[in-house]
DNA sequence: ACAACGGATGAAAGCGTATTCATACTAAGA
DNA sequence: TCTTAGTATGAATACGCTTTCATCCGTTGT
């Protein structure tokens, strides 16, 4: 019984043990690997063979430790959220071809926060992914003094020389107050998430603008959160008031469901007595239960863009790709919205 | 102009600079930071403003190599899932009180699948949080035998030496079944994700039994996938059937929300004229619109026990703790199911 | 045939930290 | 006062890798 192996935690098989075995340098171990054109095939041979007999996988931590970098990107996200849990499939995928892992860093609580910014640090990694619509400029920002390239996914803010990945929030709202102008609604309630996140702030004036060009009145009524439960309870408060607005525009799809399924259990019908707009294009908006009429945003777009710009970034330091990149959304038109002329 | 910074990619603060700021060796200022009753408070204290002036924080790759623990767990995860977005999310925060950080590793592609699993060696990670349905036993097995502590989530098999959490597939299938029964269902479609999936199996067992055991007819549908689409579909290819069965058991939410939507589409009511019921307990299952009869797998205490369990592996080599832990999920009766007696 | 060159290779240094080892020192005990 | 135990500290080493540097080849050009 071989319990030297049997006890001792697993030390794992190095390059010097392939270099032995093989009967060579430890670093025409790593040449091999690495630019196996500077090896002569013999030996590369003899290499790869008794690497894999002994099951040798490079280690990143030494690997990093000498290259001073070590191609994991953090990426901060509130991993309950159903938008950034998207965000965070696509960006993973986008990430893949260009050979780097994400670090996951959940930012559920407020006051975690600032454990979690001074902890990234720590990590070395080689850029940091900020998709989440709380985070503190400051905390970014000390980011980008320490030399880390930062990408802010889905947030305008134009925090320093962080760059940054969004749709035209404002712009998108407009578009769909537009929609709502041209259907001939009259009255119309904003029902927003928080009033602290940037897109919040650019959903509602888009909206706003929008709607005072028509003549057309706009109140905001704060949900307080981006969930479904919310947009039931800002149903719920709508319900209080004298009259009901001709259309809810939410400031995001999760809130929608809510609002519409808030209206439904008063008996209200979606669109015929009352029109709801959501924002962001989850899956669920294109449901038969809601078929919800929202801005979409192109996540694999986002995401591509987001990582190309932060790759960039990092590899290229002198980079002059622009910081900043604003896409569209695009106005999906299902069956939210009654044409009311 | 301080060129010498602004060009150089930024060349980290390290605890050797710390300790010429202040006037102490290199091995103090590790002390200083790990085991601080070993140095005399005059000399922490100096080591500690210094460090705050340079704003040196440790780096956790020299301390990993020096370690020879990363306090890093790699987790395989099928990002574009639902489930497994929230099962993310849950571990993300489980991880956290541990001192713990998630790697993540996207496991959309079954091909993409080898290259995932070799490569997470070369991190060195602590170890593995395998969530994934469709992770070939072979490859898990491997990581195994190298000495890597691994958990199983919301897997049942019984795979080495593997630990595992999940709930009981096969009982939770039961229980919906005998209420299914008990509220006089006489005829009932099972409808499938993907036959490899162990769940699927488990699922489709102890519904069957189940309703075996009460004379019911359980035909099976294979969906071809766990999503909103493949379930909408599987209500398609069910109307080209002669006659609809009494209630459609889904094996996972997404594919209920799927069957319903389907199933209403075609202008049947639900649960008047079919009943339908899910398992996982997505959070759109509590949904207004959906209101689905399934069962809720404990998320929260999963994640909880996941973590505890492979946490405790990697701390205590010799760990006595079970290394297979199955929770019972809760039915949630809710409106899916009428009575049929 | 000899110098010059270039390619393959091994030795060694360095990346940042934790820790062992040796040493200087302090305090306690006789 | 002298020994002894114990503590604080710095020097040195190990972790696994990449890369520079130096060395030793074999080739080519004259």
């Amino acid at each position: 019984m071989k319990d030297d192996e049997a006890i001792h935690r697993h030390r794992s098989v190095t390059s010097v043990d392939v270099a032995r075995a093989a009967r060579v340098s430890q670093a025409t171990v790593s040449r091999a690997f690495n630019s196996p054109s500077r090896v002569t095939p013999d030996k590369r041979e003899r290499v790869y063979e008794s690497a894999s007999e002994l099951g040798y996988v490079p280690n990143a931590i030494g690997r990093s430790l000498s290259l001073q970098s070590s191609r994991i990107i953090a990426v901060v996200v509130p991993a309950a959220s159903e938008y950034y849990q998207h965000a965070l499939g696509a960006l993973a995928r986008h990430v893949i071809p260009k050979d780097y892992q994400l670090l996951l860093f959940e930012s559920f609580e407020a006051e975690h926060l600032e454990v979690v910014f001074t902890s990234i640090p720590r990590y070395h990694v080689d850029g940091v992914i900020v998709a989440s619509s709380l985070v503190p400029v400051v905390e970014v920002q000390s980011l980008v003094t320490r030399g880390l390239p930062v990408l802010m996914f889905n947030q305008e803010v134009d925090s320093g020389d962080a760059a940054s990945v969004s749709i035209d929030n404002e712009a998108g709202m407009r578009q769909l107050a537009g929609h709502l102008v041209e259907t001939g609604h009259r009255s119309v309630c904003f029902v927003g998430g928080m009033r602290a996140a940037g897109t919040d702030r650019a959903r509602y004036r888009g909206a706003c603008e929008r709607l005072a060009e028509a003549g057309v009145a706009c109140r905001y009524l704060l949900a307080g959160a981006y969930t479904y439960e919310a947009g039931l309870a800002a149903a719920e408060r709508m319900a209080e008031r004298d009259e009901w607005p001709e259309a809810v525009m939410a400031a995001s799809d999760a809130l929608a469901f809510g609002v519409m399924d808030g209206l439904r259990e008063r008996g209200l019908a979606v669109p015929d007595d009352i029109s709801v707009t959501g924002f962001d294009g989850l899956p669920q908006a294109a449901w038969n239960s809601y078929r919800l009429t929202t801005i979409e945003q192109p996540m694999d777009d986002l995401a591509r863009l987001g990582v190309e710009t932060l790759v960039d970034r990092i590899e290229n330091s002198h980079s002059t790709a622009a910081g900043h990149r604003r896409l569209t959304g695009r106005l999906a038109m299902r069956d939210t919205v009654a044409d009311r002329r």
